[in-house]
RNA sequence: GCGCUCGUAGCUCAGCUGGAUAGAGCAUCUGACUACGGAUCAGAAGGUCGGGGGUUCGAAUCCCUCCGAGCGCGCCA
């Protein structure tokens, strides 16, 4: 039991003594900003003193009197503060059982989560048409979704991650037809792709090749490259050639005619999406007996429910027309309103010479991801588009991104980290081995800067839970550079193997360090950013 | 016109779904242990949270309304 269950059973048990009823389930419990206001503080006694027609302070007073009469574990006091907080503050002593379990559970169990113990969650991003180089907007969903993904995986879902291929249909036709014409020294069609990338790969293709699947596999093999060099990785890919071929279409038509969802009218078929908040009908078939591309794109998410219970789509800003009307198909097909996700990021904008750079794959200008890669590296490219929500458009100045890169947030994290190994190698050469945790007396680190570090550490779990629930890996970044940031303070405040320092204290620190190479490697881990032992 | 997302320091962004005096980084200014790694640390300055109403003990956060930005509104993909 840790230090908030104690505290809530405490109250909890407060409540019941001072006659509130009904207890709520959920007993607020925060760690506030202000230092001043204590350690952990809850808004109880002002969020049920409406209910029970009491008066906030004065319930709070009640609540404080019973916790000061018995207090739970490592309190120190307790307080009213404000219209009526009560506020606990805690002896450094849980911060200290907070290091030892950190050690204890390592880089693979501690900030582990067992919310989605049981569950698995099927996540889907980037799926960029195969028909060209990723750019730069395809890259932040790259670093998004694979980052969401190791934070599902560390909340105990079973996660697969997963990239739809369009391989089949007219772009991919297009595509082809572009290769082949620059193969021949001609212009593409018109409604072709003219970017220069086209006539450099026709210069590879063999001239017996196939130029539409050439061109399928020379454009999957280069978004495989770039995402890598961002380590970004896939589970599965999924292909619409080969889905269409195993007549999941048809399946799904039929199972939408006998459930009464699909009609006909006006010589097409439809899908009553209406039925489902959808502001129109959507079409299935056309007059012409053709498909539209929505018909295989229920079937690909109809058949994703066999690789998650809850099925995620990372999309841009620029398909959110198209969620009401797949989520009304997925519950026409009866999977539960709730199991269906999209998560909708906003575009990346690039400025370059203080001007913004078009993201449009017809004129030369676009930027691609493997410029940004070339130019800043691949962890500085990733953790740049893990460093805000993508709830924002992100604007990303090249020549800031190249002349500070060596000041990007990601260094400074890798550079803590580098610390805390440089510690262990420089004990090494000393002889200065760590002892036991058990032989080592934690309750020495009582400096402000060790406190800090420690309670930052302490964190950790609930920032990973949060990030998660609210799809929002950013927040790990938040958390790897205050964490850093404690690290770096602790480190030019507190020496540890200097010889005016004892060995207890000596011990203690090392630990501290040891705990904090957990944390880091924890954070870095789920951000996909390497963790290098020396800068 | 309708819908979705957004508007927070000079710039780039956080703000834990309603909490206490709105926080970081960059840029600017001033400093630091005669560097266990200075890719570090400390301090200063910087705000009408786009404007205006409302809800309540309490609003950057929820509601309404203006202003502004991005994106979407095909039997295209």
């Amino acid at each position: 039991m840790d230090v908030r269950d104690q505290l809530r059973s405490g109250l909890r048990g407060a409540l019941v003594a001072a006659g509130v009823d009904p207890v709520p389930a959920e007993l607020g419990l925060e760690r506030p900003a202000n230092p001043e206001h204590g350690d952990w503080s809850s808004n109880v006694a002002l969020a049920t003193a409406k209910a029970a027609g009491r008066n906030p302070r004065e319930l709070g007073q009640q609540l404080v009197e019973h916790l000061r009469a018995d207090p739970p574990p490592h309190v120190s006091s307790v307080d009213l503060a404000g219209p009526g907080f009560v506020n606990f503050h805690l002896h450094d002593s849980w911060l200290h059982e907070v290091l030892r379990d950190i050690v204890d559970q390592g880089t693979a169990g501690f900030a582990v989560s067992s919310r989605g113990a049981g569950s698995s969650v099927n996540l889907e991003y980037v799926s960029a048409n195969p028909t060209g180089p990723l750019h730069a907007g395809h890259a932040r969903w790259a670093a998004y979704g694979d980052s969401l993904a190791r934070l599902f995986t560390r909340c105990g879902y079973a996660v697969q991650r997963e990239f739809y291929v369009n391989d089949r249909g007219v772009q991919t036709q297009l595509f082809g037809a572009s290769l082949a014409a620059r193969a021949a020294g001609e212009e593409p069609p018109e409604d072709g792709y003219h970017g220069e990338y086209v006539s450099e790969w026709a210069k590879e293709m063999p001239a017996e090749a196939d130029p539409v699947a050439w061109g399928l596999e020379r454009a999957h093999a280069d978004q495989v490259e770039v995402m890598r060099s961002m380590n970004v990785e896939f589970d599965h890919w999924a292909s619409e050639k080969r889905l269409v071929a195993s007549g999941a279409m048809e399946s799904v038509l039929a199972a939408l005619r006998r459930t009464g969802h699909a009609f006909d009218a006006d010589g097409a078929t439809w899908l009553r999406t209406t039925e489902f908040g959808d502001d129109k009908d959507r079409v299935l078939v056309k007059s012409d007996g053709e498909p539209t591309y929505f018909l295989p794109d229920i079937a690909y998410h109809h058949e994703k429910y066999e690789r998650g219970d809850l099925v995620v789509d990372i999309l841009g800003a620029d398909h959110h027309g198209y969620v009401t009307r797949m989520s009304a198909a997925m519950q026409a097909l009866g999977h539960p309103a709730g199991s269906y996700e999209v998560l909708i990021g906003q575009n990346v904008t690039l400025v370059r010479d203080g001007q913004e750079v078009r993201l449009s794959r017809r004129a030369g200008n676009i930027v691609l991801a493997r410029d940004l890669v070339e130019l800043a590296g691949g962890d500085v490219a990733r953790l740049t588009f893990l460093l805000q929500s993508i709830d924002t458009t992100q604007t990303i100045d090249l020549d800031v991104l190249v002349a500070e890169s060596s000041e990007n947030p990601v260094y400074y994290v890798q550079y803590a980290n580098a610390r805390v190994h440089s510690l262990a190698r420089r004990a090494g050469e000393q002889g200065r081995a760590r002892r036991p945790l058990v032989d080592v007396d934690l309750s020495l680190l009582t400096h402000p800067r060790e406190v800090a570090l420690a309670r930052s550490l302490s964190e950790l779990p609930d920032v990973v839970e949060r990030a998660m629930e609210h799809r929002a890996p950013h927040q790990v970044t938040m958390w790897a550079r205050e964490c850093a940031a404690a690290l770096h303070g602790f480190w030019h405040d507190c020496p540890i193997l200097r010889d005016d320092i004892d060995e207890p204290l000596r011990q203690a620190r090392m630990w501290l360090v040891e705990a904090t190479r957990i944390g880091l490697g924890v954070g870095l881990g789920l951000l996909g950013v390497s963790a290098p032992e020396s800068m």
